[in-house]
Order: structure tokens, then C-alpha cells, then sequence
DNA sequence: TATGAATGAGTGTTCATTCAT
DNA sequence: CATGAATGAACACTCATTCAT
């Protein structure tokens, strides 16, 4: 029961970014760059007890003992990867400017941001379903976690409050559970999209897929986020 | 990086029926079974990776042999456990008789049905995971999904066609695109309670939050198919 | 800074009983031995660090997952080999049957004895060696010490009994502090025979070292024993 | 199975003199001193294969390149450390100055000096032990240990040689046996501590202890020197 | 049918040693 | 003179799988 061989290269993070194969120079900054790219990569690809060590040093074109000295060991270069997974969603979210927006727009701009990382960095989907299948024992021990998680939150209820007091979004919405249902309606089918293609045969990570799915979502989100509560 | 220790009780599916210690009878069927409900287990609990022969055999109080001797190897014994889930929660969905409710009605009871399930069965969506890690390699091969899968989307068509025909709901719906919406807006936040917990501070396993997450996707789905849409 | 490569055929406990190269049946008992032994060889022979289970697993012609399987690992294998050695020095002891000889003749069949047994099984210094280079640890974990010590200073004491009794030996000798002197006689020069032949050009190892060795030892203890202490 | 962690200071060479953390002012001589200084302490914590060079370096205030310049490989700094250790007690013996005691005074500071050193210094015992466990591998290469040791026979020689004349002493003495005897009353206790602690229940390291087992010595040694050999 | 014994190919990790600056 | 970076060869230990009975 081999972990996977070969992968598509959609799998990938983008941050690979390698070298000429001549020779390792001493640059360490460098050298934890590559290690924590391929790191990446591996632990997307394969999660954690499928990772392998040995990979990550090919991949990183080092050797092993130089990702101990660099990283410590396995679990600790895991917890280096996933934060990153977090801080490249978090940067990406921040970069959407949703106060510029009118609200509505506001919320279809950060839905559609939502799919479009989760369907352009799959790792992403396949580094967070890792660490949960571990039972969450990496994020668990991770410092700093709500400064770096709670500006979505807080971004997501101003947007709702300016829409309530403009009176074109309902009243009662919890933008934590508003953005739960946008991540869910994208995280499963992406997330799935395996075990979906084969039992619904669908293609679904086709870029025509998604473009369909953000429409039905998009209506969905609108039509909720539009009824005014029957007191 | 060892797979995870203990887990809550929930992880486990119910298929679980330990016997008294004494001694296998030479009951063939018996003993596949105690292997399959181990394997259930060990695959939903460590993921494929992280699954353990050894420890399937000791909670089958079998010898490892056998389980080759019944089940070829590791791979092959996880398609059967795979299937195993699948064949679960499609009878469950046929039980719950949709025929017989009002559209909307229906609607909700798939959508309540869906969610405890994914809540109670913890392992299920850890198998999902498991096998979307994996790169689908075991479902591509399996036979006679359609047959297992379409039943459902079949049975929400036909609610849905009722709805439009009553006229009370929109009549531009896929019902592969409702399941997908209806499935993920709670598979997302159980699949990813473990980080999510860490990372917003929220008891996603407790009964109390499903309730509401509840309430919430049952408004957005019913918002959603009430629309009329704008010729 | 390896290992030794090739050392001394005296250097391997007499325990090594091997096989012929064939197959290895499956004979569970067997095969055990097989492992301690190769086990007394490494770990006398190298060392606790300086041990290597690729090694033993060699000399006992089996592969290292079985010595694993059988032993738990590296450590305690390490206590069994330890508390072998200690069973085999009383063994011996206790088949010297002292209350069968006058006072003085027992004692000296005692101090003949371990510098035979020193003499003979090199191994036995260098596994002690081994453990107090550890600091003990291994030791202190062990159970049933005292059971298996304690006979040898209560024979001991016995002797002395009868001999300050018939007014041979005199009256206020410790037992303990006697084996000790009686041990510590032959087990520096023994345990330090590469160190004391290179510095002061002996052949400490030879037969004929031994017998003078224990000539001297002899009458030293004896004249010791034989003093009245002056009141 | 890892060396050992922490140990009882008293199990540290004098040798050391840590300097406060600032810079190194390109002091060659003190450099070397401070890498021989913690190489000393390592080797006889951990042994040779115990010892790493890690944290010589560590100690030493300097990285691992540097004790390669100075002193080639983990093996010649072992050769070094070694030949110091014999320096040491050689030099103690010296200051001894026992042709201005009487005879048997001067045996009995010999065996005093002899009992505090291995004592006070349990790294001498450490190091001698784990070259008789390398089988002497680097001893039989070095250089002037004649020189070095021979004094100390010639000394006792001597002591020996008056006592005889003066009739205080048995005639038929060789000094090099005498040496052993008196060294190993104490270093057997002394190097084999925690096992003998364990399997006797006995406080060795302790200062009480070592008074106790001086008496002891001194009476058997002097018992044996008195005696008149029965031509 | 069922089992305990045995195996080979990994797997994370360490460490003495060398390189480049 | 001094250093941080880099390496390869081990090494303890694991695990899916097969053998012999």
C-alpha cells in the first residue's frame, strides 16, 4: 500500500522554485526555502505518515541531516508547513479589499476567492484534511493562531453590519457560520473530488466545474443572505 | 510523527461486535466480519498510511495470516472497507422515505439525515479523506458504483420535479449540485473541527453547535430553492 | 572512531552454540538463544553504545525484526544479557559447595574461582564495565537482585562464621568488604589488561600471569584473615 | 539507548576553566586547552562511542571544525585525553614524596592517595575503562608510556627495597604486583559503584564509605608486608 | 482453517567529518 | 584563525507480507 507515485502536478504548492542541479552553495536562507517548498509538497501529497523524509531531501536537492538541523525533525517541519497553508489563505483573504466593496459584492468577491485558492492550491485542501485526520495534534500545540485567523472573522462581520444597516443583508447572520457555508459549498466537491468523479462521474476539477459550482453557490449565499426573517 | 493514540469513541463505526476472548470457532463468515469491522476501524482512526495490520488482526483476535488469506492485502482490503461505507449511508438515505414527505420537507430530511450521519460516523468522512488523499486510486477501480450512487441523486430528481411541479420550488436546480451543497455545509466544519476548534475557538463536535449549524443550512438551502428565478 | 573490528576469541562468551547456515526452522526457543548469545558477544565485545543489532542479528542468523519481536529492543536485550552474566558468576559460585572445606580452604576456593571465572570470561568484566559505564541504569530497573546476589554474601559469612568459631580466622571481617578485596584483586588487572600490558609491558592475559597473580592474592587475603586484631 | 544525561559532577575532570561566553580572541593555546578540557569531561561521561563531538564543541566554545585543525580526528583527541589522564596521576604519585617516609608509612600514602584519586577523580576510572573496552587501541600506539609510568615501580621499588633492609618487610615482594593489589581494592568498588550499589544495597560513593573501606585495605596490605615468608 | 515464526525493504534520525567563506 | 553549512554512511526500529506447521 504504496503512497502515490505519481501525482497531478495541480498538486503542487507553487512555491517550488528549484535550482540548477550544480552546486549547493552555503546559503542557508536559501537552502530552508527549498526544504520547506518540498516540504511541502510532500506532506500535501502524501500527509503525514505517507511523507517521506528522504523525498523532501531529493526534492529539496539536500540531504536529510540538513533538514534535521534546519527543521528538528518531522512533526516540527510539518508544523511549519501547515502554518504557512494558513498564512497564504489569511494574506490572500486580506488582499481582497472587501471594505471598497458595496456588501453583496463584498461576499461574492470573498466567495469566489474561496474557491478559487481551494481549486488553484490543492495542497492546500490536502494539508488541512491531514492534519485533521491526525486529530488536529500539530495546530493543537501552534501559537499565534488567532491573530493570525481572527481578521477574517472580523473583516467578514463588518462587511455584515454595514449590509444590515444598509438593510440589503438580513439581520441575523453569523459571519463565522456565513463563512463556513461559503468554504463548505467548495471544500467538499474539491476536497472529494476523487471519490465524487467516480461515483457521479463528473469532472469536476475542470475549470467549467467550478464556474458552474461558483454560480450555484454564489445564488445560494445571495438568496440566504437576501431574506428578511419572518419575526 | 506516530498516527493518532487514543480518539474519541465516536471515531469508531458501529459495525464493531467483539466477541468473548475464547476461541474462533472455524467460522469463516464470523471471522471475515471481525476482520472487516476491525479494518473499518483501523482505516477510519489512522488513515491508510497510518493503519496498522498488526493492530487490525489483534482487535479481530485473528492472526495476521488470515487476513491476508481472506482479504489478499492491505489495498485490497481497503476497497472492501471502502464500499462497506459507501453502502451504509445510500441505505440510509433510502430509508428515509422521501417519497412520502412534501418537497421541502424532503428536502430538509435529507439535509438533517446528512448531517447527523456525517457527525455520527466520524470514520466515514476520515475514509472519504482517506481515499482523497490517496489520489483515488482505490475507488477507480471498484465496480458497480453507479449502481450503489445514483439511486440518490435519482430520489432528490424526483423531489425536485415534484416541488417544480407544485410550484414550490425553483425549477432550475441540478440535484447532484443540491447534494454537494447540502453535503458540504456540514462536512466542512466536521472534517475540519480538529483546526477549526484550534484556530476559532468553537466546539464544532458538541450536539449544540450541529443543532444550530442545522437550523442555519436548513435556511440557506430552502432560501435558495424558494427563489423564483428571474427570467 | 568504529568499533573494534576483530578481537580476541576470548573475548565471546562460551554461550555461542551456532547452527548450521540452512534454513531456520521455526523453533521459537531456539532461536532466542540464538539471539542472547549473539547479544553477550556484541554487547561484551562493543559496548552498549557501541553495540550494533545489524550485528546480532547477523551472528544469530536471523534478521533484526525478530530480535525486536523477541526482546523488545536494544535496552532490554541489554538487561537480559545483563542478568544472564549475573546468574552464571552465582551459578558457579554456588557449585563451589564451600561448607564442605575447612575455613581457610574455602576461601581460598572462592578467590581461585573468580579469578577463574574473571580469567575465563572476559565478557563477564566487560559487560560490568559496560553497565557501570551506563551509570547503572539498566541495573537499577532490574528486579530480584537481591535474590540472586544475596547467597553469595551469606555463604561467604557463613565461612567466616566458622572460622572465627574454631578461632582460624579472625573476628571482625566484613563479608562483603572480603569479596570485594577478594573480586578487586583480580578484576583490575584483568579488566585493564590492554592499559596495564601497554604501560608496563606484562603479558596480564597469559596463563602463567594468572597462577602467579593468584599466588599472591592468596597469601595476602590468608595473611590478612590469619591476623589477631590487636584489641 | 542513549549516554547517559545528566551525572554527578563530581564525575568531571578538574581540568576545566570555562570562560565567560564573549569572544575568541584568536588565543590558539587556550583554544586547544578548552577543547582537551571538555574532550576530557566527554569522553569519560559518555566513552568513546558515547561521546560526541557536538558537544566538545559546545564546551569548548568553538565549532567542530576547529578540534579537527587542532587535533585531526575524534580518535587522536581520544589518544590525547588518555595520555593526560596517566599524566595526572603519575604527577600526584611524584608529589607523594614517599622516600622521606618510613616504609610502611610510605605504602600506606600510596594506598591513601591511590583510594582518594580514583575517588575524587571517577572520570580516571571512566576513561581507563573505556580504552579496555576499545581493547587498548589507542595505548598500543603511543609514544613514551614507559617513560611515563615506569617511576611509580621504580618508586615502590625502592620503599620496597628499604623496608627489607630495615627488616620491616617480607622480602619476596615484586612492586608492580604490590601496585595492582593496592589499586585494585579500590578500583574495583569504585569503577563497578552502581551495579555493587544495586545488587548490595551499599552507599559506595559516599565519603563514609571510602574511610571504611581504606581501613580495610590498609590492614590487609600491611598484614600481608608483615609476614615473614616460611622458607 | 488457522497460527506463530520469520523476513526484507524501508524510515526517521544521528554523527563524524569536510567544504566554502 | 575561525565558522556555519553541508554531507554520507550508519543505526535503531517498523511493517506489510510470506513461510512452515
Amino acid at each position: 500500500m504504496k503512497p502515490q507515485e505519481t501525482i497531478d502536478r495541480r498538486y503542487l504548492p507553487r512555491v517550488v522554485a528549484k535550482r540548477p542541479v550544480e552546486a549547493r552553495k552555503h546559503d542557508a536562507e536559501r537552502t530552508r526555502q527549498d526544504i520547506l517548498a518540498a516540504a511541502m509538497n510532500e506532506f500535501a501529497e502524501h500527509g503525514d505518515t505517507g511523507a517521506r523524509i528522504d523525498r523532501i531531501a531529493e526534492n529539496a536537492r539536500c540531504n536529510k541531516a540538513l533538514i534535521y538541523a534546519y527543521f528538528g525533525n518531522k512533526e516540527d517541519l510539518f508544523a511549519v508547513v501547515l502554518r504557512e497553508a494558513y498564512i497564504q489563505i489569511r494574506e490572500g483573504e486580506k488582499r481582497l479589499d472587501l471594505d471598497a466593496l458595496s456588501p453583496k459584492e463584498a461576499i461574492v468577491r470573498l466567495l469566489r476567492f474561496t474557491a478559487k485558492h481551494f481549486h488553484d492550491n490543492p495542497w492546500f485542501i490536502r494539508l488541512l484534511n491531514t492534519e485533521n485526520q491526525r486529530g488536529g495534534r500539530t495546530i493543537r500545540k501552534m501559537n499565534g493562531l488567532n491573530e493570525l485567523n481572527s481578521p477574517l472573522v472580523r473583516m467578514l462581520g463588518e462587511v455584515l453590519k454595514r449590509g444590515q444597516a444598509e438593510g440589503v443583508l438580513r439581520s441575523d447572520v453569523d459571519p463565522l457560520h456565513l463563512y463556513l457555508s461559503i468554504a463548505g459549498l467548495f471544500y467538499f466537491p474539491l476536497s472529494n473530488s476523487f471519490t465524487l468523479s467516480a461515483i457521479f462521474d463528473q469532472d469536476i476539477d475542470s475549470d467549467r466545474w467550478l464556474e458552474e459550482r461558483m454560480k450555484c453557490a454564489e445564488e445560494m449565499v445571495i438568496a440566504y443572505l437576501s431574506v428578511e426573517r419572518k419575526s
